[in-house]
RNA sequence: GUGGGUAUAGCUUAGCUGGUUAAAGCGCCAGUUUGUGGCACUGGAGAGCGUCGGUUCGAAUCCGAUUACCCACCCCA
């Protein structure tokens, strides 16, 4: 059957058959997210559509093409968010979190959005798992975040996941790797698109990524940045390749990973995946020392990444990683007429309430078959039977539907009752 | 934004070269004698074939457009 509205493109429904994983998955980001030390925060949907603009970059494809923006009321530019960072480097400004003791380490799980034709593991709404820390320059923190990242991963059983990193350099290698490009592009400007005639000037960079022929082709020979980092930034690397190699995190090297968002500096990583298809990155991430500054903050250096959970899922599913579906119904009370249907309701609410067990009962006038067939359908485990005869005795019939094992519990007193349950089906 | 594929009941599908009330399995609902589930049997509800338009005496079947989905490019998680 269709809607008569459907749900907009690249959007899904979880439904409540598969949200148990999506809790599952939760509590594994925040118990981990406890013991590692980051701290939840939560930040806006949308924002003003310049925050994006100037952290993620103005040239970006993520700014340029992807952005759900629109107009408010009060004739405002606002954007639903395509990144978390963003939102929360201007919340660490705006708050003054900077004051407080420095490293501060935040974790969300969040909806994003972003304009982009759905395909296997793209949507336009999509789930992130992100993790930022700010205030630490060291490797130390690149290697943590990146081991909070594995450790989520681990913890999930997620194997066979490649570990690539690189470093895109400091403020001061990519200015100088920039003018080496602009020189580089300058002489063959008429033979580049004209999004890239442009790019030359703003963000030489992205021409590299330009996929048009004649761009690529003229691309090939350009300088590549591993020979533009300077010290600091060839100290940095090579420590935080220590620490992964002494924690004995394999990992890829490759100096053509860059992020395509213009807030990263230095160390850039990203976890993929051989069973996800085109899009095989369940993760990524990197540093961005300067945009806290840029973005009116103090000078304070910051790293993150993200895990992009309906990825995560896919390469969940095809390992074939179990996550226990919860009971959804420990008792089902039965009744057999008008009269025993009543005290079923009120035996279900003070197992509820007062003992915190999952009842259900019949509310759509059933005839006591299809009572017993509908606790079958829902796999309670157990059923109470309130029969007309049992009930003037006092007595219920509990049935174990695995083993079909019967037993009779008194209904009243109620303390006698809840008793008599606590000790046949726990 | 571009390219390829797909579009029939809740789900998975059959409907060949156009021809009466569109078919099956699963699921769902009800029943199979008095108050007890999972099996079996019987029956029932449920789609007018994504949408719009065209060709035709006649279209789920042919053509066009459109939308959505799947996959890919680009880019990202």
């Amino acid at each position: 059957m269709r809607c008569i509205i459907g749900a907009p493109k690249g959007t899904k429904d979880i439904l409540p058959e598969v949200i148990y994983k999506w809790h599952f998955v939760e509590e594994i980001v925040r118990s981990l997210s406890l013991i590692f030390g980051f701290k939840e925060i939560r930040t806006p949907v949308f924002e003003n559509t310049s925050l994006f603009k100037r952290s993620v970059g103005d040239e970006t494809d993520v700014v340029q093409k992807e952005m759900y923006t629109f107009i408010d009321k009060g004739g405002r530019s606002v954007t639903l968010r395509p990144e978390g960072t963003a939102g929360v480097v201007r919340s660490f400004i705006e708050n003054s979190l900077f004051n407080q003791v420095l490293p501060l380490k935040f974790f969300y799980i969040n909806t994003f959005y972003r304009y982009e034709n759905p395909q296997a593991g793209r949507y336009r709404e999509f789930h992130q798992f992100g993790a930022e820390i700010f205030g630490s320059s060291s490797p130390q923190s690149d290697v943590e975040a990146i081991l909070f990242a594995k450790s989520f991963f681990d913890k999930l059983g997620i194997k066979n996941l490649l570990l690539i990193i690189n470093s895109i350099g400091c403020h001061s290698c990519k200015e100088r790797y920039s003018k080496s490009l602009k020189d580089f592009f300058a002489p063959k400007e008429e033979n580049l698109c004209y999004r890239c005639k442009q790019r030359i000037a703003n963000n030489p960079f992205r021409v590299l990524d330009c996929k048009k022929q004649n761009c690529q082709e003229i691309s090939k020979n350009a300088p590549s940045i591993v020979n533009f980092l300077c010290s600091e930034c060839i100290v940095h690397f090579d420590l935080v390749r220590k620490l992964l190699d002494s924690f004995g995190i394999a990992y890829v090297v490759d100096p053509k990973a860059v992020r395509g968002l213009d807030y990263y500096t230095r160390t850039v990583f990203e976890f993929v995946s051989g069973e996800l298809g085109s899009q095989n990155s369940v993760c990524g991430g990197g540093r961005y020392d300067n945009l806290v500054e840029q973005m009116g903050g103090p000078a304070l250096p910051a790293l993150g990444f993200a895990v992009g959970l309906e990825r995560l899922f896919i390469v969940a599913n095809q390992q074939h990683i179990d996550i226990t579906k919860p009971q959804s119904c420990d008792i089902y009370i039965a009744s057999a007429t008008e009269d025993c249907r009543i005290t079923a309701m009120e035996m279900s609410f003070l197992l509820r309430l007062n003992k915190n067990i999952i009842c259900e009962y019949d509310i759509s006038n059933k005839n006591l078959k299809s009572q017993i067939k509908y606790a079958d359908k829902i796999c309670a485990k157990f059923l109470l039977i309130i029969g007309e005869k049992e009930k003037k005795m006092n007595l219920g019939i509990v049935k174990n539907m695995e083993t079909k094992e019967t037993f009779k519990v008194k209904l009243l007193p109620r303390e006698e009752f809840m008793d008599g349950i606590i000790s046949v089906c726990c």
